[in-house]
DNA sequence: CTCCGATGGTGCACCGAGTGCCAGGTGCAG
DNA sequence: CTGCACCTGGCACTCGGTGCACCATCGGAG
């Protein structure tokens, strides 16, 4: 059953056949029905633990605090994305690929929705989760940012052009699952952040330089400028995808 | 002295010419003394009232938490910056406009740098102090995107074009902003921010019109340049092909 | 000068998150 | 059975943060 999966999927690790739902669970379970029925703020961990039947010592060896018992699942999902850009293949465009990184948060997101829409009225909020959840995307924008460092090593502004593209990528995600949420999880999340996505890549993606197949790779830019953009702006770009004369 | 007035700033008051440094002030110079020598999370607030020799709740009257007191002007920036933003010009273009509304928080850092360094060597270090800074960033980040939601309003897409440029920005100048910090605070920081921002201007600025799926083969030109021909002959033909001056 | 209210600093008791430490239980290998 | 590793629970403690009551100072009104 696709609840029970997703359960499973929210625990990061496979539920056994044999019954006896873990730890874990039972605490993120007992903790979301106290936070939506009585507020974060108002429920503390003792709370949390009393409804779970287990002790309080307990709860912090699964959490490290009481904010990750809300995002149970973005550890896994970060280190999903690190996999999935470490095993880039080479000749892949680095905007496509960090775009597609992307969509793995997505995809967590919408594997439960009705757990997705809960979190976010959560976060929405409370200020710490607030303050918490951006931490969590801070360290996705940084895992985006590292690759596309990597990628663009060498190149001007290499560094900068990857952070502010990491950034974009994140913002232009976020906006579409944050409506996506506020509609309450219902319609279909990827096309809009497909679509979301492409305007970032539209604005970040071909038109910094593709070398050529014939050419050694490193004497040969090719510009793709579109008609309707200013002279000046292509010059800009040339200007920067070349180091400035 | 230049200092003196760099920390009446940091009080966000003027100093009173008769003495009596006010107990603001005063903590915030006894808790960075102990941060630095000891570390932030080795430092109890108790440490830090002892030293400044006041009583414990004073603090909480100044600070509403122990990380307060490492950012103690971003609130008077932030009030700064959208006052800035609402005395914005009809005319003004929006993404110029959002740039130097940045430079504000450029310039807030720049009037006390060794303050700032010592600051950005502790956030470094502190996953506390991190995870503050980002949701300073990121009030600084919604209050652009929120005058970008209005300028964009009605235009497709506005929101998201909004939130993009606005982290866009927010990324651009930080990196600037930190690769200043970590080389000390010695350079000239405008410099490079001014760089970082003209590569967002140029990649949103003036020309957003029609994006993505409109714009068919016949709108794009591709230009190959070999990277040691000068610039100027790149230009000349992309002139030539555009036939535009 | 006295009274008075406002402002601002202080002490105190208290709550809740988070940690270190130790004890008990349970399954497993030797 | 015994030792061992592992998970769990309880206890005590630290520290950040808050509500409340108390007190000092100060300026103005009588």
């Amino acid at each position: 059953m696709s609840s029970s999966s997703a359960a499973a999927r929210r625990e990061g690790r496979a539920e056994s056949a044999s019954g006896r739902p873990p730890m874990r669970q039972a605490l993120v379970a007992a903790a979301f029905r106290l936070f939506v029925e009585r507020g974060y703020e108002q429920t503390t961990v003792d709370d949390i633990v009393a409804l779970a039947g287990v002790g309080r010592r307990s709860f912090f060896r699964y959490f490290p605090s009481k904010e990750d018992v809300v995002f149970p699942d973005h550890e896994r999902c970060l280190a999903d994305m690190t996999d999935f850009l470490a095993a880039s293949p080479e000749g892949a465009e680095p905007v496509r690929r960090v775009c597609d990184a992307a969509r793995l948060v997505l995809r967590m997101y919408a594997e439960d929705p009705s757990f997705s829409v809960q979190r976010y009225r959560l976060t929405k909020e409370v200020p710490g989760l607030r303050a918490y959840e951006l931490s969590v995307v801070w360290r996705y924008e940084r895992a985006l940012a590292a690759y596309l460092r990597g990628r663009f090593a060498g190149r001007p502004d290499g560094t900068l052009r990857a952070d502010v593209i990491a950034a974009a990528v994140v913002a232009a995600h976020n906006n579409a699952l944050r409506s996506w949420l506020r509609s309450g999880g219902l319609g279909d999340a990827s096309t809009e952040v497909d679509h979301a996505l492409g305007l970032v890549q539209s604005a970040f993606g071909a038109a910094p330089a593709a070398t050529g197949p014939g050419a050694d790779s490193e004497d040969v830019v090719v510009v793709v400028a579109r008609r309707d953009v200013p002279l000046w702006r292509v010059v800009q770009q040339l200007e920067a995808v070349l180091g400035r004369g």
